[in-house]
RNA sequence: GCUGACUUAGCUCAGUUGGCAGAGCACCUCACUAGUAAUGAGGAGGUCGGAGGUUCGAACCCUCUAGUCAGCACCA
């Protein structure tokens, strides 16, 4: 018997009879075989006393890789399962989840776990830990764990799904689980955790089943590690745009008026009117034609589009006018945009025809649902429509996709990944049946985005119901998946109005409707931007661009005044603090509302006809000419915006 | 919507066993001729989320309800 592994750097190695993981680590480098933590062999992960006997591929994993650090989680949360169920013997245990987030434990009982439970909680896996006890891996027959398990019906309701006779389980004493890819071999190497909170999950994901408490904590191999963490997750609330909103006076929402319903502040509306002229403009220079339409529309026209059957629990009721006539708040505007598209005989060389709009669109989320501006009932989506011919969508996609990486880059998001959404096809309520056109659009979508090169990760049953997409996924500061942008294809709403165009011979045929959003709602963007940059907004972005600050307000006030209005002829936004306070207060206060620019104006920079700045986030002073300093800020301005490009 | 926690001044939060509702910041007034992150003194500000109940008496106990937060579910 003899077999070769494959190393990642391309060496192999020969054997002559079986190795486990931990040997083989070993033979590469005894330091390698004492941080060993796993393996990946042949792409999936596997524990220490995994036995190799054939040729694979094998990376091994230590307590410096990602996956390293997953396999200590994993292991924390079957510590965690085993004191659980020690401390709670009636608990059953659902399914456990370890990842770059930390791990979870789902659990049920009679009576639920509490917060106020975990400190309980922790001190016992502490002891465990410190007691050092050994994990055994086992090899058991899927017969064997439903004997186990019998009394128990989300293990069971697990086990059915496993195809396997043999099942990779562990054991610390008399307690077992399975599911696990790989687990350390002793309980003593989990030294650094912390358990953090516990919140309600349905039973795999169905809000039909059971709902479990969800057990949440995180695992570090070094302590500074878990430190830094533990810092990061108690810092978010900074990054989180509510509390930025606030401070900054950016927006509110007050329940008394209406939950999910925003008021923009002053210097909210400013940043907001900014980003609208420009993506307005950056969308005319790309051939949209914008327009306006009402949010209010017949009900009818959400029956065609099949919105109504789908959605009509998040829609607001309809407004019955007494005479026959129902009137509904727009939740989308793609009817609208429809209605532009008809409302002319089409010709081919229409197409392709982009429709766009700042649309006004309400939507009954759930109360659950609700989040600052990032999840609301009334938003403004920065929709397009654009109609083409089947021959033009992979063109229009690519155009579409590039106008999103420009923007990007103006704004410098780039922490965001490409997300082709499709449909669920056991899901058959969701989905209208045409199995040909979803596999054809599918099919579009994936080799449009592989003839662009770019990587992407493949969902199923994130699509819309009238067809797959292209979402842009980013992060909220709390962590969570959001999108972004979105490109969609859909074959079905030109169907349901009866779109069409005349063709070069003169027959109709039947457009294809690319629905799209490039900076998504005004709402979730501007939350967003208020997240990347702490709301410490690029100088274009500001809503005050420069805070001017006169030593003394007799003395100097006219003077301060003066300075203002040259900036604002100049199309700067300016203010000047009067409020009879002394300097370092405004100044302090100028750094804290994280104005770009403050300017100190005394006697010398009046003699001078000049200005003090000092530029956010230093403590740098630099004297200057004002015409200097316009022609600073002026630079700093079209440094981000579309112009300098 | 579901599970849990929470809701006291514009903001952040105290408030003992049920016994006269508090602080800091912000705001207003006055004084201060102020040079790069908080000058000092004074003042005003509250149906303790809302409704009902228990009690001689409720911010505090009970019930319902609205909302906020975390997670889940949803997200055209």
């Amino acid at each position: 018997m003899s077999f070769a592994i494959t190393l990642p750097d391309g060496s192999k190695k020969e054997f002559d009879k079986a190795v486990s993981v931990k040997q083989v680590a070993s033979s590469i480098a005894t330091s390698l075989g004492k941080a060993a933590v796993g393996a990946k062999v042949n792409g999936v992960v596997k524990p220490l006393d995994y036995e190799i006997d054939s040729d694979v591929e094998v990376a091994i994993l230590t307590d410096k890789d990602e996956e390293g650090l997953d396999i200590l989680r994993a292991t924390a949360a079957f510590a965690l399962e085993a004191v659980a169920k020690n401390k709670y013997p009636e608990l059953h245990l659902g399914q456990h989840v370890a990842d770059e987030g930390g791990f979870y434990v789902d659990t049920d009982k009679e009576d639920q776990i509490k917060v106020t439970e975990l400190p309980e909680l922790e001190k016992a896996m502490e002891k465990l830990v410190k007691s050092g006890q050994a994990i055994e891996h086992v090899v058991m027959n899927k017969s064997e764990l439903e004997d186990i398990f019998k009394n128990d019906p989300y293990k069971t309701d697990l086990l059915k799904k496993i195809d396997a006779n043999k099942v990779d389980a562990y054991k610390l004493g008399d307690f077992v689980d399975f599911g696990f890819d790989a687990l350390l071999p002793n309980t003593g190497k989990i030294k650094h955790f912390k358990l953090l909170s516990v919140a309600g999950a349905y039973w795999l994901g169905k809000s039909s089943n059971p709902m479990l408490q969800r057990i949440f904590g995180t695992a570090f191999f070094k302590e500074a590690a878990l430190k830094d963490d533990l810092k990061r997750r108690a810092e978010i609330k900074e990054r989180d745009h509510r509390t930025i909103g606030r401070d900054l006076d950016l927006f509110f929402v007050d329940p008394k008026v209406g939950a999910g319903l925003p008021y923009w502040m002053p210097k909210g509306a400013t940043i907001r009117r900014v980003v609208e002229r420009y993506i307005i403009d950056r969308e005319v220079a790309d051939g949209y034609q914008h327009v306006y339409t009402p949010v209010l529309m017949n009900l009818d026209a959400y029956k065609t589009s099949g919105h109504w059957a789908h959605y009509r629990d998040d829609m607001f009721p309809p407004m019955d006018m007494g005479d026959g006539e129902m009137l509904e708040l727009r939740p989308m505007n793609c009817p609208s945009h429809i209605q532009i598209y008809k409302h002319h005989i089409r010709s081919y060389r229409d197409l392709p025809l982009r429709v766009a709009e700042l649309g006004m669109m309400h939507r009954y989320e759930k109360s659950g649902a609700l989040s600052g501006l990032q999840r609301v009932r009334e938003m403004t989506l920065n929709d397009g429509h654009t109609f083409v011919a089947l021959d033009q969508v992979q063109t229009e996609f690519a155009k579409i996709l590039k106008l999103i990486m420009d923007v990007y880059k103006d704004f410098d998001i780039t922490d965001y990944y490409f997300r082709l959404s499709y449909r669920d096809p056991k899901n058959t309520d969701k989905y209208f049946a045409n199995d040909e056109m979803w596999e054809r659009s599918q099919k579009m979508l994936k080799g449009a985005m592989d003839d662009l090169g770019l990587d992407y990760v493949e969902a199923e049953g994130e699509a819309a119901f009238y067809g797959p997409k292209l979402d842009i996924q980013t992060k909220t500061a709390l962590g969570n998946d959001e999108t972004m942008s979105t490109i969609q294809l859909d074959f079905m709403l030109p169907e349901r109005f009866g779109l069409t165009y005349v063709g070069k011979d003169g027959e109709e045929h039947r457009p294809v409707m690319i629905h799209r959003g490039i900076v998504g709602t005004m709402e979730r963007f501007i939350a967003y931007l208020t997240e990347i940059y702490k709301g410490a907004f690029p100088t274009w972005l500001a809503p005050v661009q420069v805070e001017i600050i006169p030593v003394n307000l007799d003395a100097h006030g006219e003077y301060a005044e003066k300075v203002r209005q040259e900036l604002a002829k100049s199309g700067f936004r300016a203010e000047v603090d009067t409020r009879n306070e002394k300097m370092g207060y405004k100044i302090r206060e100028s750094q804290t509302q994280k104005v770009p620019y403050t300017l100190v104006l005394g006697d010398d920079e009046m003699k001078a006809n000049g200005v003090n700045v000092r530029p956010y986030g230093t403590d740098e002073e630099n004297s200057m000419s004002l015409d200097d300093f316009i022609k600073e800020i002026d630079a700093d301005v079209k440094s981000y915006s579309r112009d300098e490009k």
